[in-house]
DNA sequence: CATAAATTTGACTCTTGAGTCAAATTTATT
DNA sequence: AATAAATTTGACTCAAGAGTCAAATTTATG
């Protein structure tokens, strides 16, 4: 095998990605059967393992839902990171909106709204990465109200209406429906678009 | 006492009531906490009541959990009879749609998302009795797009959309807080209908 | 106030699933 | 092959919370 690929068999590497399947496997898990439905034992089995395996990667199950939560507010985060120039605040907001949901259809990452199955500690973590994000969305609808392409109404009432259908999304959205992630976010943009457009 | 005011005091009704006094304060906990992480001592204990006391009017938790989405369901039925005349189907929608946001903030009922706590068979009717009031709504979103008042595309992800934004309400929603029901209603009944109107 | 029915309770049992751990097994390295 | 490190496992413990029940208490009624 040759250096250059022996590069991801570097040990920290693969823990590290083993852990994060870990964590996938069971943000799909929670997301199809709720967080106290879906046993250790259970997503273990789906990796192929026994559940005292998984604690070599993890060290509690609290952990593992935390860091789900993460996982979809970096994805998020990343998607806001995205630089525009030339648009109004309404074409930032639907080509941001349009990524959200094909990340949430095509990544396998989800948004779980069980946030009281947390400590106290991650909860107020999370409920305040949550809040940085939806803050990042009302300023951008506010900007929207200046520059004229968004219409007047509270902002904050703009964005939670959108963003539940989002988070609506992660309960009836079926990877092997005939609902494809494009069309549903080609969609779910120009509805969310249309309903606060000037 | 007089006869008239006799009548609620009637040993079935004031069972019932007291009943229904449990589940609508076990759908508050629910929502507020989740579905496993209220317990029925807890529960009791809102009520003045202790655990044991509650089983006298409830046979198990499961079944209280699908006590309150038939609340709701029942509601938004009740809801859903609303007669209408000479009017486009865009505007019973509207009309609809305020009617569920208010319920929903000023009736403490709740729509309650999990559907996986519940037993093979109760899940079944409750997922059924959702499908049915979507069918209605989809249905009544295909006529307006029959008689011109709602634009085309997939009634059900029209549907699935302004839903979602019911759904996440109750996440969210603080009867305390500074926004009233009835302003969230008129704000969100405008933006579900300005992201579906011709 | 005596009696019966309705309601509530304290003190249990039982189950489920999280989490542990010493030992077994696999993988990499010399 | 021998050794060491990494990974996995079977067989546990433990806690929390659902659900039970006989007895106590409250409420209504003659």
């Amino acid at each position: 095998m040759e250096a250059a690929l022996k590069e991801p068999f570097n040990r920290e590497k693969q823990f590290a990605s083993k852990r994060q399947a870990v964590i996938l496997a069971a943000g799909q898990a929670f997301r199809r059967r709720g967080y106290h439905n879906a046993s250790m034992t259970e997503i273990a089995k789906t990796l192929g393992l026994t559940k005292a395996a998984l604690y070599y990667y993890v060290s509690n199950k609290e952990e593992v839902l935390y860091e789900c939560h993460l996982m979809a507010y970096d994805a998020m985060d990343e998607i806001l990171k995205t630089k525009f120039e030339d648009v109004s605040a309404l074409d930032k907001l639907e080509a941001l909106y349009i990524d959200f949901v094909n990340m949430l259809t095509a990544s396998g990452v989800s948004i779980l709204t069980d946030v009281n199955s947390l400590g106290a500690e991650s909860k107020t973590d999370v409920l305040a990465r949550r809040a940085k994000i939806e803050r990042k969305i009302i300023r951008l609808v506010k900007e929207g109200q200046k520059d004229g392409s968004i219409r007047a109404g509270d902002a904050r009432l703009h964005v939670f209406f959108f963003m539940g259908a989002l988070n609506w999304l992660n309960a009836w959205y079926d990877a092997s429906g005939r609902l494809k992630g494009q069309d549903i976010a080609a969609h779910f943009a120009l509805q969310m678009r249309t309903g606060i457009a000037s």
